[in-house]
DNA sequence: TCAGAGTATATGAGAGTTCAACTAAAATGA
DNA sequence: TCATTTTAGTTGAACTCTCATATACTCTGA
């Protein structure tokens, strides 16, 4: 019945599960490190960043900074405390609220961004050839529209 | 100075992060929802159902479930506490702790596998072309030599 | 126009993770 | 042989995440 996978597919597996964790622990250590954030909370900055006047609704910045409504809600609270980020309600929409990137937070962003490229760099597309950076954006972009709802 | 990522590597890396996450998250669903248990549990009593007499001390287990030793530490309590793992004083070494695989745990694990791998399919290798998962393998395997240590 | 259904977000509790101590037992070496 | 350093592992606190629930507003249709 069930579909076990074949050493190979263990072997592929496992390879997948490592390079992901190094990746993630060593986006997180170096973010951690040098701008005192978590990677999560470094996406929703960069998300903010990127829209119309640095704001953004908080389900649309949800969907962007791929994160739950429940952690976006607490991380944005965070956010706020640090002065980063600001929450506005939504004039359009008496139950929304809008997050709003404030400059302080821009520039910590800004101040953080170098590194945390460098970072970007060296665990993957130092390691990679400019082929197989070709095909993991194929392979993740096939995941990514499988599985994104 | 910075060597800014282009819109192709951007689009790259944020497949990437998408993907990524859209699979741990699916892993942990599954899991947590068919077996109370989170994926880096899961990967420890894998670990250990693998190893002879299915024991083995902290550190090699550490190692073997990519987890830091903190982590394993705490998560090896907790599964203590279900009965699912035990800890012995290593004879070899008075420092050292073995961590023993309980028969419980053993048929936990084992009633889980199978919606564990259906899901491991679903998520990754049902998605990709047998040549893609070949390719992710080269990749994974290139990123782990390389971050690894 | 109002009850009921649906939507946007917040919140609290419980659980897992990290980081920095801390304990205890080897190993080292003069 | 004993002081020092290293190694193995644990622990507590602070923080993040998840899940279920709560709150407050909007929409819909009779």
């Amino acid at each position: 019945m069930t579909r076990w996978l074949d050493p190979d597919e263990q072997q592929t597996w496992r390879h997948f599960l490592a390079a992901g964790q190094l990746i993630n622990e060593a986006l997180d250590r170096q973010l951690q490190r040098e701008a005192g954030m978590p990677h999560t909370y470094y996406m929703i900055l960069v998300a903010l960043s990127e829209a119309p006047k640095r704001a953004m609704r908080m389900s649309e910045l949800a969907a962007r900074a791929q994160s739950s409504q429940s952690r976006l809600s607490h991380a944005v609270a965070r956010l706020e405390e640090r002065g980063w980020v600001r929450r506005e309600r939504c004039p359009a929409d008496g139950r929304g609220n809008v997050a709003v990137l404030t400059d302080e937070g821009f520039a910590t962003l800004a101040a953080a961004a170098p590194g945390h490229v460098e970072e970007v760099r060296r665990s993957l597309f130092d390691v990679l050839s400019p082929e197989q950076v070709r095909e993991l954006g194929a392979i993740c972009s096939a995941v990514r529209d499988t599985l994104e709802r």
